[in-house]
DNA sequence: TTGTAGGCGTTATCAC
DNA sequence: GTGATAACGCCTACAA
C-alpha cells in the first residue's frame, strides 16, 4: 500500500505527503536533511551507518522514487539514448535492436525509438525530436544521412553510426562491413557449384549497402573472368514484395539463368514465391543465396543459403560504444565478419 | 552554424550564451522577457505580433529548443510513454509497435519500450523502471502480470493492455479478442475440408492465449460431434523451433493425422519444416493452419492458411486509446475481428 | 499585453 | 559526517 498520491481519501499513514514523495519527505520521515538521503541515493559520500539505515526503511515505507526529470534538470544528463532505426517492422532492425537491448541492460539508459523511413529528411527531423529531448547519446541504425550532418549531429551528443566508413572522433563511432565482401562471398559460391548465368536482384540504387553488393557480384565475375549479362541484373527494394517482383521480371524477359543472387534475405523470400507460383524448383532449376541470414531464412523451405551479417553483433557494439562513450566502464565488444551459410537454396550445376 | 555550446572558442556572434540555449536567452536576444518567450511557445496567452516575431526570430538565429526536463519537473509530464512488450524481436510485437508508432504520430509523445520476456517478475521490473521514468501513460503488450498488478500499476498512470478482458476505467483500458474463436475458426476450417484426424501444437501452458485456441480446437470438434484424439495434441512454445519439435514428436508417435493446427504462424514454420525434412507434403499429406497472419505469412511457400489477427490495429487502437485518456482530442479507431485467411496450405481430404 | 517572482525535485557547494 | 542554500530551465500566478 503506498501511501504516496492519495489526494481525495485521507491519508492512509501519518507519513503520507501530500503529492508525490520527494527527497524532502523522506529526509523529514527520516530525520535527516535532503542532502543526505540525495548523498545515499547516489553513493556521494560516506554516511553514518544509522542514519543510512532510517534513510533506507523510510524510502521503502514512503515507495520513494526519484524524480528524473528533476535530476536531468540539475544534472544535464537523461539517462535516455536514441535509436534512429528504419523501418521497426524489419527483422533487421529488430534484430539490431535486440542486440542494442541487450547491450543497454543494467547500465540504467532506456532506449527512445523512432523510425526514419529510408528518407533522409525524416532522419534529421527525428534525431531533432530525439535531441530536443536531451538524449544522452544516439545510436543511427543505417539510413541516409550525409556523413556530415551525422558530424555535426555528434557537436551535441555521442553517436555510434553502423553500416558506414567514418573517421572516428571522441563522440562519434562508426561500425562498418565490407558489402562488397557480401556480394563477392554470395556469387563466388554460386560461381563454384559451376553456375555462369547468375542473375541479380539489386537492392535500392540510393542505398550504398545495395551499391556495394551488386560491385561484389560484378568483382566475383572479374575474377572468374566473366562478365555478367545486364539483363540479369534488376532491381528491388529490399522487401519481399520487391523480390517477387524483380523475379517475375527476370522470368518474364526469357533471358536464362540458373541461379540468383539476391540483395538480401526478404527479396529472397519473394524470389522464390515468384519460382513456385511458376513451378521452378529451388534449388533444383534456380538456386538462390541472400544476404542477411535473418532468423526466419533458417525455417523457409529450403532452408536459404545466405551470407550472414552480424546484425545482433553490430548492435551489441553500437550499445556497448556508446556506453564507452558515455563514460561508463563496459568491455569492448568485437563484431564478427561477414560468412556464408550454406543451406538448401543452392546446388551445383 | 548554431551559436550555441561554443565554450573552447570565442563565440561565433554576440548572441551567443555561454551553455545550451534557454528561455532568457532568446528573451534577452528578443528583447523581452523569459515568460514572454514561454508564451508564444506555448500559445498560452496572446502577445504583441512585433514581439512574437522577435522572439521567432530569435528562437531560429539560437536554435533553440526548450528542455524538456524542466518543462517536465515543472508540468508534471514527461510526454514519454512506456510500451511493455515481451519479445522485441517477435514479428508480432512488432507489428503492434509499427501501430503504435501510428498512432502516436504528431502526438509529441514519444515510446520507451521494455521487454518483459514473458516473466511477470521481469514484467513487473520494467513497469517500475518506466514508472521511475515518470512516463505520462503506458501500453502494456499482452504478457503475465496479474489483473490486480495491472489495476495498481493503472493507480499511477493510465493504462493501455491488449489481449485482456479488464473493466474498464478512467485509468485503464483493455483490449481484448476472443482466442477461443480463433482456434474454432482454425478448426472448423480443416473440418469443412473433410480432415478428422486434426493434430495440434499448442502454446505455452500459462499462456491465456495458447489454452483459449485450444479451447476453441475442442469446441469446434464438439460441435461437429467428434472427440479430438489426446494423442494429437503436443505442446510448443509459440516459435519456429518449438514447431518443428512438436511436430517430430507427432511424427515420431505414429498416431496418423491429415491436418495440424498450430497455435500461431511461428509454430507453423517449424512444423512445416518437420514436414520438409521427412518428405511429407503440404498440403497433399497435411494440411496446416496458423494463427496471426503475419506478414511473413503470405510469402513462404506454399503461403500459409491462418486465422488474421488484427496485431497493427491493436497497436493502433492502443495508442489512440491512451492519448485520449491522457486528454487528446483523437479520433477513436476499431478493431477489426479476427478472420481465416484461406490460402495454400489446407485442401479438401 | 507584459514583466516579476516563486517553485517544481534534485544535487553540488559551502559551511559547520 | 551533516545541513543549509543555491542553482538547473521552465511555467504560471500575480501585479502592473
Amino acid at each position: 500500500m503506498p501511501a504516496s498520491r492519495s489526494r481525495a481519501r485521507p491519508a492512509p499513514a501519518p507519513v503520507a505527503p501530500a503529492g508525490p514523495t520527494t527527497v524532502i519527505d523522506v529526509a523529514r520521515v527520516a530525520g535527516v536533511s535532503a542532502s543526505t538521503v540525495s548523498r545515499i541515493l547516489n553513493g556521494t559520500a560516506r554516511v553514518a551507518d544509522s542514519k543510512r539505515a532510517a534513510v533506507e526503511e523510510a524510502i521503502r515505507r514512503l515507495d520513494f522514487r526519484p524524480n528524473l526529470s528533476a535530476r536531468s534538470l540539475k544534472m544535464g544528463t537523461t539517462m535516455t539514448v536514441g535509436i534512429l532505426a528504419q523501418d521497426i517492422e524489419s527483422p533487421f532492425f529488430t534484430r539490431a535492436m535486440r542486440g542494442i537491448e541487450e547491450g543497454l541492460a543494467d547500465s540504467g539508459y532506456a532506449p527512445i525509438i523512432v523510425s526514419g523511413h529510408w528518407n533522409a529528411v525524416e532522419e534529421a527531423q527525428r534525431i531533432r525530436l530525439l535531441m530536443a529531448r536531451r538524449i544522452d547519446g544516439l545510436v543511427i541504425l543505417t539510413g541516409h544521412l550525409a556523413d556530415e550532418q551525422i558530424a555535426e549531429f555528434a557537436r551535441h551528443q555521442p553517436i555510434v553510426v553502423t553500416g558506414r566508413k567514418l573517421r572516428h572522433d571522441h563522440n562519434l563511432v562508426a561500425t562498418w562491413l565490407d558489402q562488397t565482401e557480401a556480394g563477392y562471398l554470395a556469387t563466388r559460391h554460386l560461381l563454384s557449384l559451376g553456375h555462369r548465368r547468375i542473375a541479380h536482384i539489386a537492392g535500392p540504387r540510393d542505398h550504398g549497402d545495395a551499391v556495394d553488393r551488386l560491385a561484389g557480384y560484378n568483382r566475383a565475375h572479374e575474377e572468374a573472368n566473366l562478365k555478367p549479362d545486364p539483363a540479369l541484373v534488376t532491381q528491388g527494394d529490399f522487401l519481399e514484395s520487391g523480390g517477387l517482383l524483380a523475379m517475375n521480371r527476370l522470368l518474364d524477359s526469357g533471358a536464362p539463368f540458373t541461379a540468383v543472387f539476391a540483395a538480401n534475405d526478404q527479396m529472397s523470400y519473394g524470389a522464390r514465391m515468384a519460382l513456385y507460383r511458376r513451378g521452378i524448383r529451388v534449388p533444383d532449376d534456380v538456386s538462390i543465396v541472400g544476404v542477411d541470414d535473418l532468423p526466419a531464412s533458417a525455417y523457409v523451405t529450403p532452408p536459404l543459403t545466405t551470407v550472414r551479417q552480424p546484425i545482433y553483433e553490430i548492435g551489441l557494439f553500437a550499445a556497448r560504444a556508446l556506453l564507452h562513450m558515455l563514460g561508463q566502464r563496459v568491455e569492448p565488444v568485437d563484431v564478427p565478419p561477414l560468412e556464408l551459410i550454406v543451406r538448401e537454396t543452392t546446388r551445383r550445376l
